[in-house]
DNA sequence: CTCGTAGTGCTAAATATTCAGCAGTTGCTG
DNA sequence: CAGCAACTGCTGAATATTTAGCACTACGAG
């Protein structure tokens, strides 16, 4: 149940849907799938999920309510990893430059970014 | 075979290699495959990304060396957005300041980053 | 209380994926 | 030219995934 043992692809997307949302029901997930099979494929997927203990639900009332089991942040590190090596030759700096150069970044963030950046020098020297 | 058409798990590992290699032989695939299949279980997925469009092979001499069809530039930005909306909540700067935050750029980078970011603010306005 | 709705668990079957083996081709070496 | 090595194409079968259906329970409304 390692952070990178292989998923199928139905369980990929419905986990990475919990991750968007961080909570979900199974009829949420599977609004949010596309080319959505049945309802009950997706709870079935959703079960499989939490054997392979890459989910946890909680009882809320009657029904259940999915939600990754591995925390958010460190699913995302080791996404965000996985992505700068195959696709930036493992420099995070590359993957920084190409999130600023997307021109997706307000001026406002681009400033406190910037000043992120200033910390991030002090500290490292 | 656009880029978010969904492939099967070993057919993401592969791409994923091509990517990060840029181009390799179905033996040189093997070897950076976890898992490792039979040599002719390699070849037959390669013949399946090519066939659904997602690789092309050179013949070079008398083997194929293989290369993803879709540029690496606009896979990659395509894998960032996803991984931005998955973990990010859709927001580029978010994800930007945890690679500075992450503590592996070199005070070198950071200052180039920084000229980055000067740039773009200035074209932005 | 009785019914209908909204859930769940489980399972068998359809479908997709993944695999290994075999036969053929090419090129090189002796 | 004969044999070997390194490939490729193809195919059928094992395995994994994905799916839908059915039986059951809890709850609220009339």
């Amino acid at each position: 149940m390692s952070a990178n043992d292989p998923l199928s692809r139905r369980e990929r997307q419905i986990l990475d849907i919990l991750y968007a949302k961080g909570t979900a029901t199974a009829a949420e997930v599977l609004e949010a799938l596309p080319d959505p099979p049945s309802y009950s494929a997706v709870r079935a997927l959703l079960r499989i999920l939490e054997e392979k203990g890459h989910a946890t639900h909680e009882t809320q009332g009657t029904r259940y309510v999915y939600g990754p089991s591995i925390p958010r942040e460190s699913a995302r590190n080791s996404a965000m990893s996985r992505l700068v090596s195959t696709f930036f030759d493992g420099s995070a700096a590359q993957a920084a430059a190409a999130l600023v150069d997307s021109g997706s970044l307000s001026d406002e963030e681009l400033k406190r970014l910037s000043a992120l950046i200033e910390r991030a020098r002090k500290e490292g020297r």
